[in-house]
DNA sequence: AATGAACGAACGATCGTTCATTCTATGACA
DNA sequence: TGTCATAGAATGAACGATCGTTCGTTCATT
């Protein structure tokens, strides 16, 4: 269930259809049970030991198909590393904005994305950590412009400075800072050093983005 | 200069004596210049391409020595980039504390961190790159117990919480958000997206992870 | 029968590592 | 001062393993 952790207080919880959230249906493309065993089990072995420590025969294996039959599907393994990236970047961006959308303030859109990432993180713990521990090898090569999930953060952030609901500030640093600790957090929690209930602690790194969002409080 | 952004009001700027800081003195260890070489290569290389993408012959040439002299200083590749990573890691969290100590109060201290975590950036930035961003291969690795930057923001923070300086939080929560927001806003630097001089870079991170750590703003 | 997916042996390249050999710096001795 | 023995460092060719990729062949479906 990947719905469990989002509660936006009284909005319709994510965009996420029937057929499962975007980013499942995008990473788990459409219809070829070949390609989607291929991707399941690149990704699996991607966030285990990384891309450079998966061979393509230990993804042939893990997905209880042959070797030669991963080059029907794509090009080459670096092509398939890419594609999984690639497009799992985007539509966890697009995901993101599509449940703060109907959020109403910062606080609220802040912690449906929250919410959302860490349900995600539930969910699906394979997608998240290859995509965030691994991203700094594929992030130069993402184009500009196109979704992505720091983005979202920025623009969700510098719009919050522009209807006044927090103080203006540099949007870049404080993406970064709010991004950077939703991230870490579930790098603890990876590492089994925080053992919490994933519920309070969507609202504990809620309060502390807003916190550092907010004005200063005078001592 | 590596003390260009230390600046702690008025306390002794790092502990570093003249031979430079403990990290460096670390990491390019003792007299041996070959063996100097090899890291200082090594590290390049890693911070550059990862370690799986880096062969000894890549080392052995930026080096400028031959293949089979790295192997007379460590037993395998293994064993080098773990030698590099757990040196630094420990080392960078006993520089941590140093210029810390010196500090009054949880402001003062952390800007000092955060100020020499932004000066290590700048004097060494392959340093920081392999340290900090390729960190979830060596992490688990990690004895409990020992040096490491993480406990080091955990019990700063801890004391001001038993100080009241800050208000009682889960104190693992509270680390992981500051830690991330540091490591993400450099990340975000390194990424080209902000473009600011480093001091004011200091000031707003401090700022931000304060607030971060402070007592909710009445609205 | 035809078509495309799946198969897996084979290829050349490159990997980490070894080791027989060469180089070089040092100090004892004439 | 000049010579040479010696130990430790440096060298790079070679080895076996494994890598990504190819491609002739087999299999399954229609």
């Amino acid at each position: 269930m990947s719905t469990q952790f989002v509660r936006t207080t009284g909005v319709p919880a994510t965009s996420a259809r029937a057929d499962g959230p975007v980013f499942m249906r995008s990473v788990m493309k459409s219809g070829n049970a070949t390609k989607d065993k291929i991707e399941r089990a690149a990704l699996h072995l991607f966030a285990e030991v990384g891309v450079d420590g998966t061979s393509m025969r230990d993804i042939a294996r893990e997905a209880g198909i042959s070797l030669g039959a991963i080059y029907n599907h794509y090009e080459s393994k670096d092509e398939l590393a890419w594609a999984i990236f690639s497009e799992a970047w985007g539509s966890i961006a697009d995901e993101m904005r599509a449940v703060a959308r109907p959020c109403q303030g910062i606080r609220a859109k802040l912690r449906a994305i929250i919410a959302f990432v860490f349900s995600m993180f539930e969910s699906d713990p394979d997608l998240v950590r290859f995509l965030f521990f691994q991203r700094h090898r594929n992030l130069p090569r993402v184009r500009l412009g196109v979704s992505n999930p720091y983005f979202v953060f920025r623009g969700l952030i510098h719009n919050a400075m522009i209807h006044d609901e927090v103080p203006e500030r540099d949007p870049d640093v404080a993406a970064s800072m709010v991004m950077g600790a939703i991230i870490q957090t579930i790098d603890t929690v990876l590492l089994g050093r925080i053992d919490r209930d994933p519920l309070d602690l969507i609202e504990d790194v809620t309060d502390g983005t807003l916190r550092l969002l907010s004005h200063r409080l005078a001592e």
